[in-house]
DNA sequence: GTGAAAGCGCTAACAC
DNA sequence: GTGTTAGCGCTTTCAC
């Protein structure tokens, strides 16, 4: 069985409180007494029980990431940026993954891990409008990452979906596209990041005067590599012309390049390409991958300030608050431009890893 | 304040045990009460509190994942794997990242988040035979992932590093490559990833009576895609001839690959080039990248067994154990094989996800 | 089947 | 400066 503080007390000759005060820093103690508990410390090799100091203090300096899934580099990379942000300030990451299922996610949400984390970071993939009461239901402080579905009860910090693929749609515009094919939609979905970006899509042919052709617009199950394969390899199977491809998110994008590479287009002088999320990756694929940079560093440093605020001053009297990071059009050699716009070089050095 | 057992109790009318009863699906509950219950609990939305819980079981049904960095893909599907094997068991999965610097790594297995968690998966990076002491401090259950560098009081899982890139290297050979690039040295490493990779590279070459080349062996600092791009670019201005590479992880393999097809080289006709991981992306790149599949669905799976082996049965009697998880070689377009030897068709539909 | 009460290890009033 | 003690919310004997 662990040391308790009644084990240090008694071997340094002291008294619960002594030792308590000593492992939280109160300042006013002998040197003598400090040195003694110390000791007695090491000789027992104690460590504080956590769960009976969040017990006591009601807290546990940890909060929860809630996300799809890591195996997607792009939450790998939210959540390594999460991390940092709430290391930072003294807080550990629980993170759980529910897939890609509306069933999952709702599981989830509603369990919610108790009290034993004292906020929640909640990506938010599938739930919407109708969905409302039951984030109503979670009492603990959360903010939401994501989509601006709800104009609802909790903070919410989002990317800008629609003003992004707007801008990646009409970067390819502005390079001569016209047969511009949309990879990534979710039929029917309005309020996801998939029904956002093809909004901003369509408003991007909308205000060059083109039409919406149906026939440009790929629907996917997820978002995944594979499903940017196949979907671009049953697209090519059709024989419709296109000139360039606006992918939802950079996994789908690398899995249509591959395809589009073995069928002998080229990438961007056939074709011209452009992804979303601005993952690692994107730097050293041959073509480097133009994408939309969502701010993912910028979302997970306000997110958890958001979130700690809420933990920490209790602020429940504060108002709901939106946040919409700015996004960046990194334009890289698929779509013409240099190998890397954010460097300038021909390829990074570093790692674009800022905090 | 959130409610508490006591005031469910109050509000159905029934002492404290019976409420802890219902929500611990106790079998002999009369339906009556227990619907009593249950309407109690909706209406006071009551949540456990999990602190107290865990401070009167002892436990928290938490384990950690003690690893360098989730950026790295292959810790980000190696995380997913975990989870997926401990939220089947029941147990969440707390992450600490401790970056790339042996400072961090000692610091995080230091403090190792008290009682907070059940036990630890630790993924080692830097830490030797010297720190095994520091190991022995650690009474929490911890199974180490990585390498075999322990023959020491914990469990152990590792992959098979040496006969891994022998085997790696044996493909190079076989294709009648003779000047084969070693790309992720850390010099003077021999005991971690880099040096035991180092040394199945130099068996094979042994084994098939070639020199070693000092000029061949490329040391890197990380093992991240810039790095391999750099050490490629450095390493092309040297122009030693070479046909092969090597490289000691994935993310190095496409670091180099864009720097390679950048200098025209063509891949694999000019020179072939093999990776280490078998991350999802080896799948979807042009070329498919051929590469070593270390196992890591199974050694997250038998990790999280041991670890929960250790944590449920207390067993400390045990003596440590080791697991060597096989690997597989798996030729891919990278190396003058079929664009995916895995699945053997001509680019997969699914990804390789195994659970 | 249900209730009363002890106690998990800690923090923080409060006394001295 | 240090000691005493109550109690955080839960589980779990042990009565009844």
């Amino acid at each position: 069985m662990a040391a308790t503080l009644h084990d240090v007390s008694k071997l340094a000759g002291v008294s619960i409180k002594t030792v308590s005060n000593v492992i939280n820093d109160y300042p006013y103690i002998r040197e003598s007494t400090r040195a003694k508990v110390l000791a007695a410390i090491a000789e027992l090799g104690y460590t504080p029980n956590l769960s009976a100091r969040n017990l006591r203090i009601g807290r546990s300096n940890v909060i929860s990431l809630v996300i799809p899934e890591l195996r997607n580099a792009y939450f790998a990379e939210l959540a390594d940026s999460v991390m940092r942000a709430a290391s930072g300030r003294g807080y550990a990451v629980l993170i759980e993954q529910f897939g890609n299922t509306r069933e999952e996610e709702l599981a989830v949400v509603r369990k919610a891990r108790g009290q034993m984390v004292d906020g929640i970071l909640y990506s938010v993939l599938t739930l919407g409008e109708d969905d409302r009461e039951l984030l109503n239901e979670v009492k603990m402080p959360t903010v939401l990452l994501g989509e601006r579905i709800f104009d609802g009860p909790k903070d919410h910090v989002t990317m800008q979906n629609v003003e992004g693929a707007r801008a990646a749609t009409e970067a390819l515009l502005r390079d001569g596209r016209r047969r511009i094919v949309a990879l990534g939609a979710h039929p029917g979905e309005v309020i996801g990041s998939a029904g956002l970006r093809l909004t901003g899509y369509r408003e991007a042919l909308d205000a060059a005067g083109l039409p919406l052709d149906d026939e440009l617009v790929i629907p996917v199950d997820t978002w995944h590599r594979a499903d940017g394969a196949r979907a671009m390899r049953a697209f090519l199977d059709q024989d419709v012309p296109f000139d360039g491809v606006v992918a939802f998110n950079d996994t789908l994008a690398f899995g249509a390049l591959r395809v589009l590479q073995e069928a002998g287009r080229r990438v961007p002088e056939d074709v011209a390409l452009i992804g979303f999320d601005d993952i690692d990756e994107t730097r050293y694929s041959m073509p480097t991958l133009s994408t939309i940079d969502p701010g993912r560093d910028e979302i997970a440093r306000r997110a958890v300030d958001l979130l700690l605020r809420r933990i920490e001053e209790g602020a429940d009297t504060v108002q709901p608050v939106e946040v919409a990071v700015p996004f960046r059009l990194i334009e890289r050699e698929s779509t013409g431009g240099p190998p890397d716009a954010a460097t300038g070089r021909s390829l990074p050095l570093e790692p674009a890893v800022t905090h």
